[in-house]
DNA sequence: CTGTTTGTTATAGTTTTTCTATAACAAACA
DNA sequence: TGTTTGTTATAGAAAAACTATAACAAACAG
């Protein structure tokens, strides 16, 4: 797996990180079973510090979609055809979308552009979507 | 407005403050040529730092959301029925919201709940929507 | 003109976060 | 037994977040 991080950029690396690992397996790039580099492989070809890619793996693991053990190193455990996630999961995900469709609102987009920008978004998963949005 | 921030909450004060007005806005509770608090009163009545307050607007006239000027202080300038954003605001926006939706899905959110959230959230914006998911 | 209100800028300090650097420890397994 | 891997410990540098005071500058009411 391929992974460019922006190192001047306003998210930290470990964010940037967790994010890219995040979209691979929403992109169906990652499955469960398959595992991530090693901390110390991943930290030298990125070009970073190990303890940086350990706080990521460490976000990735509190969120339920990897396990890391010694030897065996990180495994992905979750991806869109795991089945339901833990209670709470789907509502505190949906305050923080909250927030950023409001500031798309706000800042004026159609919120019928909205709808199909997010639609065409989840078309491009492979879990897909069995909901169309209709004129 | 009555507005509430988590002290010992992960995001910082400046943040939460921005995301407060830009759902107010999406939510219809601030329109155009509305005013904000003067930074001093509203930080006097968080009990938190002018120049925290000072950082929040900074954002928010950074993202063209309101005018800062003396005497007449901080005015909205953009809401929900403005018109559309200036140009890549909504190619900005997308990015942002796809590396959220790609979290949704990779934790096994079914898709068609995803997008049940995200219109059940837009459809209680005043600016509605025209477009309706259909099963 | 005077005084008040408001944002703006400056300076400085503390605390927390981010990132790095080294090293040692511990479990798993060939 | 040795290698691979995550884990933990320490330490430090740099940046971000937050606070505290103070002064400056424009706008406007009186």
């Amino acid at each position: 797996m391929i992974l460019t991080l922006e190192v001047d950029g306003d998210v930290p690396l470990y964010q940037q990180l967790r994010d890219r690992v995040v979209e691979a397996i929403a992109d169906g790039r990652l499955h469960v079973g398959d595992s991530l580099p090693a901390t110390r492989q991943l930290a030298a070809d990125l070009g970073i510090n190990m303890h940086t890619v350990n706080k990521a793996y460490d976000l990735l693991r509190r969120e339920g979609l990897i396990r890391l053990a010694r030897r065996t190193g990180a495994v992905v455990i979750r991806d869109a055809f795991t089945g339901p996630p833990p209670a709470g999961v789907a509502d505190e995900w949906e305050e923080r979308v909250r927030t950023l469709l409001a500031e798309a609102v706000a800042k004026g987009l159609d919120p019928s552009d909205v709808t199909r920008r997010v639609q065409r978004i989840l078309d491009g998963f492979p879990a897909g979507s069995s909901v169309r949005p209709t004129t």
